[in-house]
DNA sequence: CGCCAATTGTCAATTCGGCGACAATCTGCG
DNA sequence: CGCAGATTGTCGCCGAATTGACAATTGGCG
């Protein structure tokens, strides 16, 4: 069928809920810029990368992009909306070439009359979002720039699975909301320390155990 | 019994589960300083405040306070480390003496037994904290001070029902992440425009609405 | 290969917020 | 009332990040 990479979420799950979700989804592909879905629309039930990338971002105001969170194979998103009926709190957009998987807003509604517990399940997938985002707010206020920054590479490395990151300095600048500049100089730093290697559109991590631990007391 | 004020989520939930749940509540009563349960502690179970003042805190660095969240009476919390089974992801403080209802994990899970759907219910609760985290993620980056205060200003005098807020400037600074001088001069900023009025210990929000589109195009 | 667009690297000028300091004001309490 | 501690109001200096500009490098594509 659909490959599915391993992820933590979802292979956590029993294998009842996992194959009953897996039988009612939809494959399809989407292209670089296409819209998953849109901030402030109704939900339309959940999705998954099989392959590509997808982002999820906000728009504080006219031209700047914050970008919430990096999607790659294996990851679900779209859990929000589905648990609480509200609107879609961001754009989801394809970055990569990619393929996904959906499941619509009925066919959860039939998996969860029968498996009940899918409720727990999706509770857990968006604490684990809660979590990062906590941690997102009691790490990134008032710490240095360049603290946020390690904590953020250490924290896509993990996500990513592999230490070769493909963002462009100007994402990590949207993802942490600095200047493309000030992100390059900081960017500058840690390859001197030797903790990252920078190139064209790609950051290599080099030492994460290091950068987790970057200001420290 | 215990008169618990009324709450967006509590009251919004079916009766049989409310009552299922106040049904194994515990009262108690915890002075101000006090700790209701802190940082990476394992989960012990559902909390509400049925007077007084809680607040969850986060210390990024040592001598630094980021407070994710003041609670009123009515307000539930705790639900995270419920859901997921992990650790608490910050500290609960008492800020001002309180009367407590306290479900204790297995009285929760009974619960849960005898209502599946109670997983959906919390699943709901954490959406709502969800979406404020996403709103002051997408909105705090890269926003004038001015527009991140006159939002939480909003944010607040909603989610504690009354114009009242009793807040220091320096909680204000904590919460947003700057220094008490600044929020000083952005305050009478919006003193001035006749959006809020400010007293000793206390603001009054005057025109909420008008907070709310601060910073707009 | 050779060009173009995208991305990175770097600089100076400027703006914004932090920090220390101190006065003014308010509240609670003896 | 009168005092002490807490909180607010305000100033000036300084460091950090933004902005705008431009050169250098890289990758894709005809």
């Amino acid at each position: 069928m659909t490959d599915l990479p391993p992820d933590p979420w979802f292979s956590t799950l029993p294998a009842t809920r996992r194959e009953a979700l897996l039988a009612r989804a939809r494959a399809s592909t989407a292209a670089a810029g296409a819209r998953v879905y849109g901030l402030g629309d109704p939900p339309d039930g959940l999705w998954a990368v099989a392959g590509g990338e997808v982002r999820l971002v906000s728009y504080p105001a006219v031209g700047m992009e914050s970008v919430a969170m990096i999607l790659g194979p294996g990851a679900w998103f779209g859990e929000l909306s589905v648990i609480d009926g509200g609107p879609r709190p961001h754009d989801a957009v394809v970055v990569k070439p990619a393929r996904l998987l959906h499941v619509g807003l009925a066919a959860v509604e039939q998996v969860a009359q029968a498996h009940p517990l899918l409720y727990r399940d999706l509770g857990v997938l968006i604490c684990s979002r809660q979590r990062s985002a906590l941690n997102f707010m009691a790490h990134s206020i008032a710490q240095p720039i360049g603290v946020r920054l390690a904590r953020t590479l250490a924290g896509a490395a993990r996500s990513s699975g592999g230490a070769e990151l493909h963002v462009r300095q100007e994402d990590l600048a949207a993802m942490i909301g600095v200047s493309r500049q000030t992100i390059n100089k900081e960017l500058k730093a840690l390859e001197r320390a030797g903790m990252v290697q920078l190139a064209y559109g790609r950051i290599v991590v080099r030492d994460a155990q290091r950068l987790r631990t970057v200001g420290e007391a």
